[in-house]
DNA sequence: GTAACCACTATACCAAAGTATACCGATATA
DNA sequence: TATATCGGTATACTTTGGTATAGTGGTTAC
């Protein structure tokens, strides 16, 4: 049981945590650069459907929190780089949480009860 | 680094899990039966700007997913109790990696960088 | 010369999420 | 008789998130 000030301090940093996760692309985004560091047309092929608009907002707000890093290479044309960040790693305790969560939640949800299933998400292709 | 397989089996999950969180109030709702049951007017009163819509359709969602207790007792009128289910506990660890992640990355972000504040969230009144 | 590649941006549009306001029937209170 | 409470629902609206389509300027390949 949580008292009121125990209650923000929850909600407060778990909305920072879920904000920064959230957005249909971003996961795909880091998925996709868990391979290694690509390049923006290298994302945009490897991301099905995502439409560069998209993979250009989605990457930047990764990038202001510092969970992907870009880096510009002066060569003709420009040659730009996208990486997870040393910091973005710092996350990967709280997506394996999450992802162990989801397994074992799907798996109830689908045998236990009505399936509530998401929609199918398109496989990253590599 | 992950394979296409790997990538897939990491997207999934995670996004099932952020689903079920997302919304702008499932996580105050869970704030706030985490301090104890309590009924619908209950939780309209202690969470700030709440309209009974959305309060009974986030309900639904979680009741859905079973993290929270519905029931409802044959008094006139009839009186509705929420709660955290059982099943809703298991979202601890998850919740919990969260608020530390969260807590330490607003820290990072205030003094490293050009603020990127999340709008002020009301604060869950008892 | 023209077509394609690179890393994007601009504009317009559409769909999902959230808000505002009013209302339900039954009961209790003034 | 009028007002408030209970646990919601109905309808209409606005705001946010995401899509579709086209185009930028400079370079290399056919």
């Amino acid at each position: 049981m949580l008292n009121k000030t125990e209650c923000s301090a929850f909600v407060i940093p778990i909305r920072d945590c879920l904000d920064i996760l959230s957005g249909k692309w971003k996961l795909p985004i880091l998925g996709a650069l868990m391979e290694g560091k690509k390049r923006f047309k290298e994302l945009e092929r490897s991301i099905p459907h995502i439409t560069p608009r998209m993979l250009s907002k989605e990457l930047r707000e990764l990038e202001i929190n510092q969970l992907v890093k870009r880096t510009v290479y002066d060569t003709v044309p420009v040659t730009v780089e996208y990486e997870m960040a040393p910091y973005g790693h710092s996350l990967k305790k709280v997506l394996m949480e999450m992802k162990d969560w989801g397994t074992q939640h799907r798996k109830r949800i689908m045998t236990t009860d009505t399936p509530i299933v998401t929609e199918e998400l398109d496989v990253v292709e590599v």
